[in-house]
RNA sequence: CGGGACGUGGCGCAGCCUGGUAGCGCACCUGCUUUGGGAGCAGGGGGUCCCCGGUUCGAAUCCGGGCGUCCCGACCA
């Protein structure tokens, strides 16, 4: 064989690609497996080729996506201040343990030769404060921001929804270092900011919104959620926007029942067979948000009964934060301290060894509640006179709630986490020594604030947001190509060669062009192809194109289709993209 | 970690219930025709039927164990 034969078509344009050649693996039908949206059309469009489980290869093609979004970062990151390098995926445990964070179950560990202890990085808080706190020594050196675009591995329980959620991706992990709470607020803000202009580059339609700190630790968080039916978490938020959080934190103004006449004191009465909510509405006619549902949780200091209005659920992260670790309780352990049943519980007469956590709606109004006695409830409850609970919000907050900014009814979207920003403060800091010494030569610790986003997942969103029946259609942002060029005929005839001509002016131009001048493809097979990929613009040449024109071109997103003189040809092509990219 | 489904040429699937020559479509190779929306005809190559064990004269098929992948739940910076 020569080496003409395996070597690629020389290209002059480094982001401009003749296709004849290239290793760009579609497929027809979806694959067996997937269900999400941007699974289905990632592979099918040679994006993305699965290992295994949580563990993909991109391809060049998926590559070229990535990459876009990574250059919108790396711009936006700069903009800020902020500064790349790149830290090892390996790291010692003995780093890690120092934050209590060694042995989670998501985390990799392995051995070196010696027998040394390692773990794969999840994440890099302890690393890149394990440096700060060798190399900052003074206030003269803050702030700084540090970023890298590098792996991360997490051994997922779960893996799924194709490149949606994984064992190993590449992640745009950015770390603040300020010398007080004023300088956190505004390296945070300036994230803020550059994330904003990131997922709006990116063309995503996408959210702010209040989240969890959940193990990241710290004093505040956002994150940046793209709405997608594929999504995993679950905002709630009000049509204007001006309300949007994680449902694990959200809140919302819930209605007020007729609760009906106060009663001296509960009262007992019969209530066979009965057990769950709906039935309990169902044999007393009255409103849900009047029966009080009780749950049985075992935390480590012992039995917790929660309490929340029939109409509600108790929501696992919020009663977290308040009970810590738990589990539901053994129906045994139920009948042992409450002598009673699932479905005829209460909080009434409770032994005082069960801790009673109850949601803050139970502040107002009397309820039915269990009587501990199967097949009996009470009714007239009140909270505080009957019994005593803590109160706090652990509730779910329901679709059509008031929110509490009076901006509306509550909405819950399904969204893709595309995106976070915590401040830190001195969660690592502190553990790992990392301080620095004042105006007046006094020891503080550095304050500090993490920033994240995937690549991966942010292209993965845009392909959810942005399809139809026949394939992908990208924002111009992060398209693989600006313009598509489908030539039909072969590369040698003379529609061929004005093809060429096209795509090397085009690329002049600034734009990034990929040729097909694949040979002995036929016209149909082009054309599915290219609204499988999905760039912007395409532009066919074939027969019809010469001697006189016109040029077809078609605009992805649309469909629209329009004929341009050869004349200008290129300049109008290029017009054509700066009104979408505009628009 | 609980529940469910699936595992057969590269991809998508049938065959399994009722054991007896491994099949279909697409893709791939060769030839001819075709060439503006996934072509037609003819010929051809390619499979440890996920793995291990058991039952049987004989196992893709029945039984047991394991592994893998996906979905639901739990979990999740």
């Amino acid at each position: 064989m020569s080496d003409a034969a395996w070597r690629m078509p020389a290209s002059p344009y480094r982001g401009s690609w003749r296709l004849a050649g290239r290793f760009w693996p579609t497929v027809r039908e979806d694959p067996a497996d997937a269900e999400a949206i941007s699974h289905k059309l990632s592979v099918r469009a040679g994006l993305v080729r699965q290992l295994a489980a949580g563990l993909y290869t991109v391809t060049p093609m998926g590559l070229r996506v990535i990459q876009r979004v990574e250059a919108i970062i790396r711009e936006e990151m700069n903009r800020i201040g902020a500064q790349e390098l790149l830290m090892p995926v390996m790291h010692p445990a003995e780093i890690w343990e120092a934050t209590g964070r060694y042995g989670l179950s998501e985390q990799f560990r392995l051995e070196d030769r010696g027998g040394r202890p390692m773990v794969l990085g999840m994440t890099h808080e302890e690393i890149v404060t394990w440096h700060a706190a060798r190399e900052l020594r003074s206030y003269r050196d803050l702030p700084q921001s540090w970023y890298q675009i590098q792996t991360k591995l997490r051994d997922e329980p779960r893996p799924k929804s194709g490149m949606l959620r994984v064992r190993e991706f590449t992640m745009k992990d950015s770390y603040s270092f300020d010398a007080d709470a004023d300088g956190l607020e505004k390296s945070y803000a300036a994230h803020s900011e550059a994330y904003a202009r990131i997922f709006d580059r990116a063309g995503l339609l996408w959210y702010r919104v209040e989240s969890d700190v959940g193990m990241m630790g710290g004093s505040g968080a956002h994150e940046y959620m793209a709405p997608s039916p594929s999504g995993e978490d679950v905002v709630a938020r009000t049509a204007s926007g001006s309300y949007a959080a994680n449902v694990e934190l959200a809140t919302s103004v819930a209605c007020e029942p007729a609760f009906g006449e106060p009663f001296g004191a509960p009262e007992e009465f019969a209530t066979p067979g009965i057990g769950t909510i709906e039935e309990l509405t169902a044999f007393t006619g009255q409103h849900p948000a009047t029966l009080a549902k009780s749950v049985v949780l075992v935390a480590d200091s012992g039995p917790v009964l929660a309490i929340v209005r029939g109409e509600h659920q108790v929501h696992e992260k919020k009663i977290a934060h308040i009970i810590g670790e738990h589990r539901a309780a053994h129906p045994e352990e139920i009948r042992e301290w409450f002598g009673a049943d699932p479905g005829s519980l209460g909080p009434v007469g409770v032994s005082a060894e069960v801790r009673i956590v109850a949601d803050s709606t139970l502040e107002q109004g009397h309820y039915v509640t269990g009587a501990n006695r199967d097949g009996f409830h009470l009714r007239g409850v009140v909270l505080g006179r009957d019994f005593a609970a803590e109160t706090a919000d652990i509730r779910t907050v329901l679709e059509g709630e008031e929110s509490r900014d009076g901006s509306g009814p509550i909405e819950l979207v399904p969204v893709i986490e595309i995106g976070n920003i915590f401040k830190l403060g001195t969660k690592y800091s502190e553990p790992l020594g990392a301080t620095y010494l004042d105006e007046n030569g006094q020891e503080q610790q550095i304050i500090m604030g993490s920033y994240g986003i995937g690549p991966a997942r942010v292209a993965m969103a845009a392909i959810e947001q942005g399809h139809d029946d026949n394939g992908i259609i990208w924002p111009t942002g992060i398209a693989p190509f600006d313009v598509h060029v489908v030539l039909i005929g072969d590369p040698d005839s003379a529609q061929g060669e004005y093809a060429g001509a096209l795509w090397a002016e085009l690329s002049d131009l600034g734009l990034e062009v990929l040729l097909d001048d694949r040979p002995g493809l036929r016209p149909g097979e082009k054309f599915v192809e290219a609204d499988l990929l999905g760039c912007p613009v395409r532009v066919t040449v074939g027969k019809r194109t010469l001697p006189d024109g016109p040029l077809e071109v078609m605009v992805r997103r649309t469909g629209e289709k329009s004929e341009i003189a050869l004349e200008g040809a290129a300049h109008a092509i290029r017009a054509l993209w700066d009104g979408l990219a505009a628009g």
